[in-house]
DNA sequence: ACCCAGGGTGTAACCGTTTACACCCAATCT
DNA sequence: AGATTGGGTGTAAACGGTTACACCCTGGGT
């Protein structure tokens, strides 16, 4: 086999430039380059200027790989999470990210459903690549998994139901959130309340059926195991549950979705059977979805800063990653507010 | 300064075990270890099952920075797009995680404002760390400025006028979609038509307008400078505009936005003012953004791909990453579909 | 009995950086 | 004048993998 030539279509394109073609461009040594690039140590401005200007000549990009070996950073973050369909997960990488470029890293990106396997190996790829994680893993077990994997990298666990005390963990007040809206529909004058739950394995889900429950508790009202439909966070799935609410007899005058997304689903079944919103049914969805306020009639729902918990937990990890953080708070409890829009009184 | 010892609170935690640590502990050498992990050379078996054990017991991670650094390929790809916000993007992201993830690649993400000099920094930090690059950049000049950018690393462009023939570029049929639409609002009785512009450097939004302007024209209606309102894809630019549009008099029948999410704003505005959609004016958006169709009323639009777009990036990527694509196809264009809902007659 | 093929293994070079250390030299201090 | 500083620079050793090459050994062919 004939040596490879570098570059066929286009001859002229040379390889990328290592810092030892900058060095012999600019006539001095690779320790200089690196000094001068780096403003890691007394370099002469003149010399400086000749190393910049050769660097710049010939296009010269220091090796992440190469750079990361000897300095054991990569500068790189990675983020884990189960899905990336929806706005839910769009908004949580939005504020990860905007908490990330600001403090000049990267990130890498993965998901995978809370299968054992898939997380296990998303998360072994990464290992060794990043400085940090952030992983959220609703899914009970896995939580488990992961908090005896204490080696260097430090994690934050993203509203997974982590209990040991020095894992860095950030979760919105779930079960707060649900024990308020339900409350608030009992005082409008509603006593028979449905709920859309979410799968059992996951923790927000968990927490927010507790909250529903307490609520109803509190009020003096009798819990129903008729009202506790399945679901599993999914359009369709409230779309389902809807449909079997409407069967329910006395029908329910409420419907507590446990996120936005089923909510949503919910609101298009009872349309298609012509239910009158809120007139007939009242819905309430979790989550405050940027769309909650433009489906028809608008949502009321638990707002939930989402992007802002992306942000805190990229915040945390930073923390971790840049130098000891003893001291540090480790546990962080975001607040949830009531959003009251049309589709409840 | 003492030594800093490697972990302090957790004494035990040794550090990240390396090849050597492995071929100590398996009696072999470095050489055999990598042959057996990668299945890149002959090894007995016994030999291979104790370098396995040893490897697991360690916990060995192999450093992605050292691998790449010998290999020259670091098994990631880089998505740089222009915002992470909204669902448009998380749509693509998605598809672009489905295809990279199916072919065992990372992602490495960035977003970068269109300014020129947050691209080109993103852009440098990527370099070097990845095998290839997804890049979404709507805004003309951007496009001409990594046109020449013509190294190593394969590039496939989203969205982007990139003239350059050899380059990898896949787009949607923008001026198609938009000229099916405005001629389908004709067909249905409308004869002054507002459109919702983007802003004038991004190509997306040129080839909208040029299909609203050139479906006008070959329906024997006048254009009308009055009736193209300045936008930027935003929702508070839609909801501006319909307020402008609801003051010209004539006043239009129908507005057409050039994306979804000013579409939306559109119809928020409307409907603070009372205005019958679509009775007295008809909505139209571009993209068709999944919430589209829980809008109120919900909105006709024009239908785009969006995360086979991303997905179709990727496998362009993947293609040109793998191996060599002389042969390949390097210009897709997805075609665009109408979808007519309750906005539109 | 000898040669040869080829499977299995080890040695060491290499990838592109950073950085400890040694060195040179001019300026300043005694 | 000689010693001492310290800024500016170069040399070479890491970092943790992969792989070309050399080597040993066993078994089959002559």
């Amino acid at each position: 086999m004939p040596t490879r030539s570098p570059r066929s279509r286009h001859p002229e394109a040379p390889r990328q430039a290592t810092i030892r073609d900058v060095a012999r461009a600019a006539r001095v040594s690779v320790a200089t380059v690196s000094r001068a690039l780096n403003d890691s140590g007394p370099v002469r401005d003149d010399t400086r200027r000749r190393v910049r200007d050769a660097a710049d000549n010939l296009r010269f990009t220091p090796h992440g790989g190469a750079r990361s070996l000897i300095t054991s950073r990569t500068n790189t973050l990675g983020v884990l999470l189960p899905d990336l369909y929806g706005e839910f997960f769009s908004e949580i990488i939005r504020g990860i990210d905007r908490s990330a470029q600001r403090a000049g890293y990267q990130l890498l990106l993965s998901s995978a459903r809370n299968a054992h396997d898939e997380v296990h190996g998303a998360f072994r790829a990464m290992y060794g690549r990043v400085d940090g994680l952030v992983l959220m893993a609703p899914d009970v077990e896995l939580a488990e998994l992961f908090a005896q994997h204490r080696d260097g990298t430090p994690i934050v666990f993203i509203n997974s139901p982590v209990t040991s005390p020095d894992a860095r963990v950030i979760t919105i007040d779930n079960h707060g959130g649900a024990y308020h809206m339900v409350r608030h529909l009992v005082r409008k004058g509603h006593r028979r309340i449905a709920i859309i739950r979410g799968a059992d394995s996951n923790h927000d889900a968990a927490e927010r059926l507790r909250g529903y429950r307490e609520a109803l508790d509190d009020c003096g009202l009798q819990s129903d195991a008729q009202l506790e439909l399945q679901g599993d966070f999914s359009e369709g799935a409230g779309y389902r549950a809807a449909r079997a609410v409407l069967k329910l007899r006395p029908r329910p005058t409420a419907i507590f979705a446990a996120n936005d997304a089923m909510a949503i689903g919910a609101l298009s079944a009872l349309g298609e059977e012509g239910v009158a919103v809120p007139n007939e049914i009242a819905v309430a969805g979790f989550d405050d979805i940027p769309i909650a306020r433009y489906v028809s009639p608008p949502l009321s729902s638990v707002h939930v800063p989402i992007a802002q918990l992306g942000e805190r937990a990229m915040d945390l990890l930073l923390g971790a990653v840049t130098g000891p953080d003893e001291g540090a708070v480790r546990r962080v409890v975001l607040p949830t507010t009531l959003v009251i829009r049309k589709s409840s009184p």
